[in-house]
DNA sequence: CTGAAAGCGCTTACAG
DNA sequence: CTGAAAGCGCTTACAG
């Protein structure tokens, strides 16, 4: 079934027929109502690949989510699709791992479908390089600050989260504990682990606690699985830690499970901080005391700021988003024996 | 840029340089290098939208994925992505709402993208209608079997949800249970929820147990939440329950901490086993009893399938993957009092 | 209001 | 080994 095909069933021209599929004005109703209908029988769909290679205009949405496990990373994503879909709005996912290239898939995703934006869910700035220049769709950069990238079409959305990791620290502190344990991601810079790694530090100095890299810092994978692994390890080797600070959620449930499997209590014998606030924080048991990112905020931001590039030219924008600390049930009071 | 420009910079003709770009023979190494490194150097790369309008075959992997929240799904996801991408195909994600039209959109992909396969995560059989007639290449249906259809380009891979959901049952009053309710999805047929119904029913007779389906069956969405607000009500009704038979390992996280918050103890006072067997049932306080759907194998099977039927037209196959029933640590054994 | 025709950026026989 | 040309299924000026 091709326009052809429609045309000839129809009597019409191919013209008058891609006028009636685009619902332009300018055809009798006649001819409408007789090329709908024919189209509606015969179950025709126009071939996409040949409109976009003649269309000005983008008409979909691409996301890019990076990192299969990152519970954060999921819970946005549910809430943009949500969104997009009820919005009418067309958009295609693309999953890639934690350590691949996102620009490199923006491109591509760019010369083929025919984009009209771009969200970014996730992103390593030190990828966003030179070959930016060729994109001139509207980007949002989500949970990562963008505010040092010099492009004036790439927005982003994300928390302080160096301000957050600190607070963390600052909140265990305040509680008693002094021996501490921070686990999350990989430590390179413009990582968000990044951020998040410089705040704990920064925790620490400011309450007054020793911060040794190798000794209060652990790196693990974004899933519940590292993080068991790395927290049995701590338990096995340091007695005296009284808590634990997961950079995400996830993580944080691993490590509670090991906890428990090292025959201890979460948070009797040691206190677990996560990140994120995703849904499962709220759920699991005990409940975690974590920072909480608010992710139909965020999603609903980056979808705001999106559109609004992609109506107006005005400039970008970097929004920081609130973030609050919740207490859960996996921290106690420390009191020194 | 475009192939014409790569051809006049070349000085070669399009034709060259499409054969260049497509790895054919049949060119000299002369105008190989050449044209080869003006595509390095200016960063070229074809337009998808023209090539898909020539070519025959296809050459991407659709996977639809039918529900947001699901965490069987997004497990399932999570590794079919990993496995194409390491076998170095290109795959496209869609994620649909649970109640929308997977068919419909899978006629829009199929139309649009020069699929050359098309996974179905998830899928509610009653939409499998005549429109499949139109859709010839290899489609596989995850996690829920399709023995019933009649299309030759069907396979699937799925467990044997009926009968697992009976053993579930088994498993509980073997344990002493008898007042058991069940909470899962809306009960419409064709859909995975009545298979999974259905084998709790059946559990429920062969073990000398009533089943009242106002009683003993309560419909809910498939997330936390939903298993949480439905378990509340259950609790605040009837005072009785001792099992709670959750039909996504989903549901009941969110019907544990529901447990928890009214003051009761998971398994103490009321025991709790899932369906599915994700990762998180594994992780959570306490583990979860629940079906095993191994997701690895599923992930693995229907990736295998569709490579056999896109290598050779060989039949159809309607795998039935392994399931089995693992003890976590939220059901004890019930003594009558 | 309608149709014939050019052209989007490619691929692929067909000549040479 | 190479190039000119047809054609994929559309959209969009351009005539009428």
């Amino acid at each position: 079934m091709t326009i052809k095909d429609i045309a000839e069933l129809s009597g019409y021209g191919i013209g008058t027929v891609s006028r009636v599929i685009n619902k332009q004005s300018g055809v009798s109703n006649k001819a409408r109502e007789k090329i709908l209908k024919i189209i509606e029988e015969s179950n025709y769909e126009p071939n996409e690949n040949a409109r976009q290679l003649k269309k000005r205009a983008g008409d979909v949405i691409a996301i890019i989510m990076k990192g299969r496990r990152n519970g954060l990373f999921i819970d946005i994503l549910e809430r943009l699709t949500y969104m997009l879909s009820s919005m009418q709005e067309g958009s295609i996912v693309q999953i890639i791992d934690e350590d691949e290239d996102e620009v490199a898939e923006a491109l591509r995703f760019i010369r083929d479908k025919n984009l009209k934006g771009l969200i970014f869910l996730g992103a390593n700035l030190a990828l966003f390089d030179d070959r930016m220049k060729e994109i001139d769709i509207p980007c949002i950069i989500t949970t990562t600050s963008a505010t040092d990238l010099p492009w004036k079409n790439v927005s982003s959305v994300s928390v302080d989260d160096e301000s957050a990791a600190s607070e963390l620290v600052r909140y265990l502190a305040s509680r008693g504990h002094k021996n501490i344990v921070v686990i999350g991601g990989s430590i390179s810079e413009k990582q968000i682990s990044y951020a998040r790694y410089m705040g704990c530090k920064k925790g620490f100095q400011e309450n007054g606690l020793e911060f040794d890299s190798e000794r209060n810092y652990v790196a693990c994978r974004y899933s519940m699985e590292a993080g068991y692994e790395v927290t049995k390890k701590i338990l096995a080797s340091s007695s005296d830690v009284t808590a634990i600070v997961a950079l995400s959620d996830t993580i944080a449930v691993g490590a509670m499970r090991a906890i428990k499997d090292a025959g201890k209590q979460v948070p009797d014998d040691i206190s677990v901080v996560g990140f994120d606030g995703i849904e499962l924080s709220k759920f699991c048991i005990p409940r975690i005391t974590t920072i909480s990112q608010d992710t139909d905020n965020i999603a609903k931001r980056s979808v705001e700021l999106l559109f609004k590039h992609m109506q107006n030219t005005l400039g970008n924008e970097h929004d920081i988003a609130p973030y609050r600390l919740v207490e859960g049930e996996s921290v106690r009071e420390w009191i020194r024996n």
